[in-house]
DNA sequence: TCATGCGCTGACCGATCGGTCAAATACGCT
DNA sequence: AGCGTATTTGACCGATCGGTCAGCGCATGA
């Protein structure tokens, strides 16, 4: 694999674990055994190296989000929708990552940027679709509860199962919370 | 109030939204109409200033969190605990946002380790209560996604209902996740 | 009146940051 | 060999960071 690409994995891996803001140019180039300046060269700046780092994830979410469909009524898309955006969220573990933790609190970095401004195209996709507050906060709780069970699992200590566990799992649970509600009583 | 308190508040608002490592002290200082040694007058550190600032919100959920009692078997014992976390979640929801958003990536800081802890005690909790990878997963998204949906309506652009009315709709979400799986059929 | 101590400040420190630049090196092609 | 391009590097820059420090004004009380 090349310098260019090696760089883009090591910067990514660092940005989601300790932190864009926290990982320096310095500590990229040596996890990657080269010089600060050499990193440089292959990218423009920092906010580039982000940018390149997330766009295949941001790219892949951003097109599901978009061919949504009408996720209120038919229960087809719904279920349709909610496969393919499990599959991304555990193929992109990293970025969806970095999305839930750090996009909201560096709104001035361009990819932290486009990350909120998808993650507020998806929530009025299904902002529309909701009619009461118990709706919308079951909407929220599952997409963000998703989204952060599976990126925290890693730093919490405890090592999730297999993807070919979690993915029914999560499915399964979405499905519950993204169905007509239930009416269930305790 | 005393300037001693301000500072903190300051603080905590601009600790959560713009983030811990991004705020400088000099920032809080010009906000509070003072300077920056002045506010190394009041708090020996940056760190100190956000233990300080968390102190208050970490003690009630570490009490809620370490009585949570048998929650696996007692149903009353869980609605309880259910309603004095979501409580504490909307009472102190600056900091929950800070507990959720960045103490995965700054566990150097003493304050965010100690969120981390705290997070690390309420999964285990559930942990054993919780069987089959799809019933880990439901504690999972219920417990982070109450949370993150609550820290992240602010920003996400939705202002959010009054709490009168998130109050109970929390509650009633989560009651449905958190309550012995209801098999529903899709 | 004068000494004490608290609140506060500007000047300053070393460290680190992202980024620039010119020079050195490696390499493919004729 | 000789040339042009791509890659790499260390030295350096200005800015900003958290934190230190000597000293300021001022209220209090003996």
């Amino acid at each position: 694999m090349s310098l260019h690409d090696q760089l883009r994995d090591i910067a990514l891996a660092e940005f989601a674990s300790a932190g864009y803001a926290a990982t320096s140019l310095q500590r990229i180039a040596d996890l990657a055994g080269t010089s600060k300046a050499s990193v440089l060269y292959h990218y423009a700046s920092k906010e580039q190296l982000l940018a390149d780092a997330m766009a295949p994830a941001l790219d892949e979410l951003t097109a599901i989000v978009r061919g949504i469909g009408d996720v209120a009524a038919d229960r087809g898309q719904r279920l349709a929708f909610l496969e393919r955006f499990v599959d991304a969220l555990l193929a992109h573990r990293q970025v969806v990552h970095l999305i839930v933790n750090q996009s909201a609190t560096q709104q001035d970095v361009p990819a932290f940027a486009r990350a909120q401004e998808l993650m507020r195209e998806l929530a009025a996709a299904f902002e529309l679709a909701a009619g009461s507050t118990v709706e919308k906060l079951r909407y929220g709780i599952a997409l963000a509860g998703a989204a952060y069970t599976l990126a925290a699992s890693d730093l919490l200590g405890l090592e999730g199962p297999p993807d070919e566990e979690v993915r029914p799992a999560l499915i399964t649970v979405m499905r519950e919370l993204l169905a007509p509600a239930p009416e269930l009583k305790d």
